[in-house]
Formats: structure tokens, C-alpha cells, sequence
DNA sequence: ACGAATTGGACTGTTAACAATTTACCTGGT
DNA sequence: ACCAGGTAAATTGTTAACAGTCCAATTCGT
């Protein structure tokens, strides 16, 4: 029989994953211009999985080649990540929906175990970005996964997150805003509970709108340059 | 100084392009595995361009990959296709609310004309599905550009509407729809000239919603199987 | 001294040979 | 006759060498 999933991983994987998390972190800033070889040395591969892989996330998004002359990654105006925003209003308030219809009971206990987990992580780590940063990120992924919408979940997972990703981490937080954002997403999760699509959404996109006025605000106030 | 874009193409593109269209023309079929050396030598490629291009199909979601046993188009079942018309109905509504703000009055009237041109081909190509389908792509690829936000542009052209189109061939067009589907788009149009794209959003989310009942209708009958 | 053309180097795109894994077939046993 | 195990062929993943293109530094002319 066939194992469902022996976790069977190439080189192109590999160069994937480490391209793609080297980007996100900030360890290849946006715009920068990358060279075949020296990701070759620097991440112990040859040039064809690594071909591959910057295939992957060119057509992703996330790196922009002109041919015969490099790859740079991406670099995303202001406006651009604005809009990124008003589409995640959209396609999470979606999930959010479908997430109410069709998660498992144990499904959303586990969510709710989790914002808890979130609570002491804002508590102790006063101000650390980086975790609160991955705490949001982790309850955005199990909503969207929760859908059962493959296609939502793929766009969500593969290509929204890693691009909003990469300018999260820098984002300054502003006092007790990590409490706030805690308390929309426990509002949003009672309403998964109480399997009402309708506010999931309504909630989840007022979240979002929420997050993206915090950003313009900040881009104004000229705290965020991008 | 450097030229705009002097189109450059390489076999990886080549090779993109070819599967691409013949995986939406139907050439390939879903669910139908491919083997690379047969498709080198139906394109007259090598296999280094063409994996290229596989990767960027695989993370687009046309094509999936089982590390060593091969390459398979994607098959989607009924219910992840009604699932893709729901993803379709937010995003391709933001696309509209934005393109009533952005589009000039020259794409605008481009657009109507374009309108014309496709109530003509209704008229002259009766019950021609190819046609009527192109035609409607050709609709909503204007508004999606139109909408100038990039990654929804990305999104809706890069992924969804290839998807979309795989099926929309083998939809049986019942009497009468193609023009009730055209007023629909006349519909817009108008709200989007007027720039109120408060409408334009609610039309278009209508308009979607509508082609998802048909087809919902159409599986129900055992017209379409998938 | 400044600008344009040219040449050399570095890098990308491509190809073809090599290695590793899977699948299918065949053999042997129960 | 059917199932299990092993082996061989075919296919995929990987590597390294080759060819073509762009970029920059250098040189020549004005």
C-alpha cells in the first residue's frame, strides 16, 4: 500500500524552504540582487534544484527575474501592501466563514488552547515583536486551513502570508495593541464555536481592516518606511 | 537607458506557455499523468526548461508532484470547483469596487466597446461555447487589471481564472444564459462608469454568484460530472 | 576631460550525462 | 490460485560542463 506521506524531501525543496524563509526574515532584503552561485555556496546546493526553486517563487510572487540579467526580491510600495490587506479582508473573511461551517470541535478547543498559549506569550515577551508576530500568524494559518478550501488555504498559506510576512516583523507595535488584536481574535473564534459563518466573517474582516488602518497610520506617522 | 520590456523569451517560458494552454485546452487531462520525455519531445524541449516549468505549474496548483513517481494534471473535484466561485465572488468583487475608482474613461469606453463586439459573437456564433467563453474571460480580465492592484491581479489572472477556464469548456450553456450573462456584464460596466463601485462590488458578487448556481444546478443534473 | 564604442569577464540559460528511487513484472512459496 | 519478495527496467532527481547574453571597465577619439 502506499504510505500516505513519507515525508520525501529534494534538493529543490530544500532550496525552496531556505530561499523562501531567508526572504520572509529579512536575511535577503527586498530589491536585493541575488546571484545563482552565491546561494549555491551559501546554501550547499547546485544550480539546478535552485533554478527550480526560484521558478517556484518567481511565479509566486516573491522574486522577480528579468532574464539573462538576475533575480532581485521583491520590493512592495506602500500602496501594494495596503492592498495586500484589502484582499486578505476579503479571503480570510471567507475563511472565517467556511471555517464555522466545517472545523472539528476539537478543532476549535485547540484554537482556543492556543490564544491562551498566545496570552502568556504577550505577557512575558513585553514588546517582542517576533513572537507576537508568529502567535498572529499561527491563528490566521488554523483559520484558514479550518476552511477545508483547498484553494483558499493554497492562495492564504502560499502566497498572501509570506509576502505580509516579510514586512511584519518590522512593523513597530504599539502599546497594548497586541491585547486588542488577542481580544478580536477570541471574538472571532466564539463565533466559529457558536458555528455562526456570518460573524466569523464580519469579525475576521473588521480584524483585518483593523490591522491595515494600524499600518497606513504608522506609514503616515512616517514610523514605517518601506 | 534600459528598454521597457524587449520581450525575451526562453524555453523555461516556452515551456510554460505549451503546458499551460494545452493543459487548459484540454490537451491534457485532468487527473492524467505526464512523463517528461514525452513531452520534450511533443515540444522539442530538454528536461532542464521544462522541470522549470512544471515547478512553476505545481505552485500555481495546475499540475501536482509525487517526488519520483511523476507528474499529474490536477483534478478538482465538484465541490472544490464550486469552492474556486466563491473565492471568485470576494476577490473578483474587490477587483470591481477598485476598478470603478481607477479605471480611466478610455478603458472604460474600450470596455463597453468590447461589449458589443461580444453580444455580436453571441448573435453570430449561436450556442458556440468556445467563443462565449473567451468572451467572458476576456470581461473579467479587464476588470481585473483594471483594479490595478497587483497581487489581485496576480491572483485572479495567474490562478484562478486558468483553473476556471479548465472546465468552462465542457459547461453546457443553457438557452439563453449567454445574453442574461452579457446585461449582467452591461450591468457593471454602467455602475463602474459611474464610478460607484459600492455597486459595481454588489453586481459583480451577484453576477458570480449566479454562474456558481449553474453550475451547482448543472451537477446536480448530471450534466456536468467532474 | 568627457563621452562613446569595444572588449573582456561574470553570470544566466541550456544541454547532456550520471545517480537514485519507484514501479511493475517475474519468480517462488504457501 | 494467490500473496510475498526480489529484481530489472523505466523514470525522475541531480550534477557538471557548455553556450549565449548582459554589464562594466577600459580605451580611444574628440
Amino acid at each position: 500500500m502506499r504510505e500516505n506521506s513519507p515525508p520525501v524531501y529534494t534538493r529543490a525543496d530544500e532550496a525552496f524552504d531556505c530561499l523562501q524563509t531567508a526572504i520572509v526574515k529579512g536575511d535577503l532584503a527586498p530589491g536585493e540582487k541575488i546571484g545563482e552561485l552565491e546561494l549555491c555556496t551559501r546554501f550547499n546546493l547546485t544550480r539546478g534544484p535552485l533554478r527550480e526553486a526560484i521558478g517556484r517563487l518567481e511565479s509566486r510572487g516573491l522574486l522577480v527575474r528579468r532574464p539573462h540579467a538576475g533575480v532581485k526580491v521583491v520590493a512592495v510600495s506602500a500602496a501594494e501592501l495596503i492592498e495586500l490587506y484589502l484582499i486578505r479582508e476579503n479571503m480570510e473573511g471567507l475563511a472565517a466563514r467556511q471555517a464555522a461551517e466545517r472545523m472539528t470541535d476539537s478543532e476549535i478547543a485547540d484554537l482556543q488552547a492556543t490564544l491562551d498559549a498566545h496570552e502568556q506569550m504577550i505577557d512575558e515577551a513585553q514588546g517582542q515583536a517576533y513572537y507576537q508576530a508568529e502567535g498572529d500568524y499561527d491563528f490566521h494559518h488554523r483559520i484558514a486551513t479550518g476552511s477545508r478550501n483547498t484553494k483558499l488555504a493554497q492562495m492564504l498559506l502560499g502566497d498572501l502570508y509570506y509576502m505580509v510576512r516579510m514586512y511584519r516583523y518590522r512593523l513597530s507595535t504599539s502599546a497594548g495593541r497586541p491585547h486588542r488584536a488577542l481580544g478580536e481574535h477570541r471574538r472571532i473564534v466564539e463565533a466559529i464555536a457558536q458555528r455562526d459563518g456570518e460573524l466569523a466573517e464580519f469579525l475576521m474582516k473588521r480584524h483585518i481592516n483593523a490591522a491595515r488602518r494600524n499600518i497606513e497610520k504608522q506609514i503616515q506617522d512616517g514610523v514605517l518606511t518601506i
